[in-house]
Formats: structure tokens, C-alpha cells, sequence
DNA sequence: TGTACATCAGTGAACGCGCGTTCACTGATGTAC
DNA sequence: TGTACATCAGTGAACGCGCGTTCACTGATGTAC
């Protein structure tokens, strides 16, 4: 572990630059970001970003990966955070996590999950990051059905379904029950979804009362996945 | 009711021209819509647009209201055709509906659902057919309550929650019980978490057999809400 | 410690592009008498 | 039925703008001997 040279300290820190402020552009203008103004605000030529970034979408890809690190980082510190044998209590926590960084952070809620950017394709590191904040509440169901605390539905899945979700469980490396595993993602998709309308302004307005709504729906998928 | 001229019948058909080329550009470019392009399809210049559509904004408005009302056609027509009496084979059809419409129309659907489009602010004359997919929903619930077929969770909702649960449900016309309101809510927003995931790209590749999956997720949501 | 050279950050002009919108115009279609 | 005028669709040039990216360059910082 050699010290970084002072160039390449300055270097870094430039880089943190451009990316807060081409952040703070996202928030304004949505997601059609350009690397001009973002030179612009930092009072430079617009091709010295070239020297940090080799193109726009590169970028790009530098925010959204920040972005999902951050929102990963979000829940996962609230679930850590929870009393671990509170196993509701750190489904309700991660998901508020999960809505408060959406709500503080809109433009990059919007980019990690609003319709895709067109011309843009994600590369493919953006995945393990991505699935940090389903991975946790994953986790809580884990735990649950470690300590013999949780007990799963008890239905069959349909033939088809039931091999698909099987390769998928696999996959996550939480062995859960299928029907228990499909739920989750009920639960996961439903915390997407919820996010989603009260951010893109599909909730209706005369709901004032967000967090106690937010709550409720999230307690409502708590039961549905057998949380105690 | 005057038939209309010659010129007024040639002047709805090229309307109709125009924003059908736009709905093809929507699809392959995303919602960043080109008044240029789509003059360009028509063989026409770009200026002759505005004979027909005041700016870019009008021709975008008069598209999110048409895939509004499509969305609506669809969800409705699949809720009329099944048995009225059948209340969950309705919720699942009527959900099925909204999902191929989304399907076969992804841009529009993103249009409607996705992220926000950056400088372009929705007018109020969206907001009555953008309400007739989760319309369609509380309408099988209403009949349910009225043929005393459902019956409600008893739960209670906490005090500022209900306060506001009830002056939306009297905006709505439906009078359902606030708790069952509330998981119809779920059910929509569920709905349209799945749809969502499934178009962004957002569900694992691992799950091939996507009917199967949607059919067994909204089932879960007609549980929710009660159905028999 | 001093010098010679390589590396790097940043500049400013330029290329080529596409965009929304305006405007004066032409020629065809409709309307009133 | 024919003529005079108004309405309308469509043209093509132009304005002014912002964009991503490239390129030859200058001057400062780091490295090797």
C-alpha cells in the first residue's frame, strides 16, 4: 500500500468534484446530463472532463454505480443498526432506509429506477450492487427461519414457477422456501413500487400523511412474508 | 351534428398521421421525442407540424392521453368481458389486461409510468384517465362489497392514516371500508411494481416464465384484498 | 542536489450535428354572393 | 354557375442554441540519473 502522490491525490479529488456536481445537475435537469455544463460550473474547459472521464456515459456509469452503493449502503446500515432478533423491526428500518434515500436523493432514485435512459446501456458491474437492498430483506428471512421464527406459506407453486424460482433461490445463495421466496419478492416489489408513485407524483394528493401510508403498506408486506 | 368538411376529415387523418409516427419514435428513441424526425418520416418540413400541434409539448400531451385512455380501454374492456360474478377471475384478468397493454406498448407505457420527462409538466386533463386502471379495480371491489361476497379486514388504521383514507375514498365515489382501501391500494401500486420490473429490465433473467410469475403475484394480491 | 526528459492537467478553437420555433411565401381548397 | 375573396396546408430558409468529442498546444508537476 503505497501512498498516493500528491498528483494523484488531486487527481481524486477532482474526479469527487465533477461527480458532485454533475449530481447536483441531475437533480435539476433529470437525467439528460451534460458534460458541458457540468465543466461550465466548475469553471473549466469542457474538454478537461475528457482527462477524468473518457466519455458522457462513462460518467454516467460512475453515478449510477455510486448511486446504488449509496442506497445499499442505506439499508443495509439500518438493518445492521436494528435489534437483530427484531426481525419486523429490520424489515420496516431497511425499508424506510430504502424510501428516506429515495426521498433525499430523487434525480438518482430516478435514474437507478425510472424508465432507462435512452441510448444508455448499464454495464453489466451495475448488477451485484443493484440487488444489495433485496439481498438484505432477503437476509432478515434468512434469519427468521434460522431461529425457527418464521413460518413460511405452506402453497405449492405451479410447475413452471416453481423450477424457475428454485434456479433463482440458488442464485441469491438464501435458501428459502419457493412460495416464501416469491413473496419476498412481492415485498421487494412492492417497496420499488411504493417509492415510485410517491416520487413521480402518482400518489394522490390528498394523502399529506406519507410516512404513517408508507408504514402501513410496508407492515401489510411483513405479514404477507410471515414476519412475526 | 354538421358533417365535416372534406378538409376537416384530411386534417383529423393527418393528426392522426403525425402522432402515429410519433408513437413509432417514442418506441425505438425513448421520450426524448423529435418534432424534426417526425417530419422527416412524413415527408414534410418540420414547420408544417405546427399547422397541426402548437409546440412539442402539445404533440407529447396529446400522446400520454391517448396511451392514457388506451391503457384504460384495455383494462376496462378485459374487466366487461369476464363473468361478473366472478370477482377474482375480473381482478386477475383486468390485471393481466394492464400488463400486455404494457407489453406491447413499453415506450408509451413509460411515458405514462417511467421517470418523469425532464422541463414537461403533465396538464390536469391527465389525471381523470390516468385514474381508470386503479378505477377499474376498486369498481370489482365494490361489487364484491355490494353482493356481500368480501369481507373486509377488520384492522383499524392509525388516526392520521384513516383521516386520510377516508377523504380519498370519497374522491373516489367508491365506498369502501378504509382498511380494504388501503390493501386496494397495495394491490394497484403492486401492479404496477411488476409491470415496471419486468419492463426496465429489472427482473432476473432467471425467471423465464413471466406469465406464470405475474399470474401468481397478482393472485397473492387478490388474496390481500380479500377475494374469494 | 541539479538537470533532462516524460507525464499529465487544462486550454481554446473547431467540427459536425440536431434541435424547437419563427416567418414570409405560394398555391390549393372552401365560402359568399 | 361563376367569380372574388378568405382561409388554410405546406414550404424552405433562417435564427439561435446546446451538445459530445477531437486536437494541437502550453505550462506545470513528477521521475530518473
Amino acid at each position: 500500500m503505497v501512498a498516493p502522490s500528491l498528483r494523484a491525490r488531486v487527481r481524486a479529488g477532482m474526479i469527487e468534484e465533477i461527480k458532485a456536481v454533475a449530481r447536483r445537475h441531475l437533480a435539476t435537469d433529470g437525467a439528460d446530463l451534460s458534460l458541458r455544463a457540468v465543466a461550465r460550473d466548475l469553471g473549466m474547459a469542457s474538454s478537461a472532463i475528457y482527462r477524468y472521464f473518457p466519455s458522457r456515459d462513462d460518467l454516467l456509469t460512475a453515478l449510477i454505480l455510486e448511486a446504488y452503493d449509496a442506497l445499499g449502503d442505506a439499508v443495509e446500515a439500518a438493518d445492521a443498526a436494528a435489534d437483530h432478533d427484531d426481525l419486523r423491526g429490520r424489515w420496516l428500518t431497511a425499508s424506510r432506509a430504502a424510501r428516506a434515500w429515495a426521498l433525499t436523493h430523487p434525480a438518482e432514485y430516478a435514474l437507478l429506477y425510472g424508465s432507462p435512459v435512452p441510448g444508455y446501456a448499464a454495464p453489466d458491474d451495475t448488477v451485484a450492487p443493484a440487488q444489495r437492498p433485496p439481498m438484505t430483506l432477503l437476509g432478515i428471512l434468512r434469519d427468521g427461519m434460522a431461529a425457527g421464527r418464521l413460518t413460511p406459506p405452506d402453497e405449492e407453486l405451479p410447475e413452471p414457477l416453481r423450477g424457475d424460482v428454485a434456479e433463482l433461490t440458488a442464485l441469491t445463495g438464501v435458501p428459502l422456501p419457493p412460495a416464501l421466496m416469491v413473496r419476498a419478492m412481492a415485498g421487494w416489489t412492492q417497496l420499488f413500487g411504493l417509492i415510485s408513485f410517491e416520487l413521480f407524483g402518482r400518489i394522490n394528493r390528498a394523502l399529506p400523511h406519507r410516512d404513517e401510508y408508507f408504514d402501513h403498506q410496508i407492515a401489510l408486506m411483513a405479514d404477507l412474508v410471515g414476519l412475526p
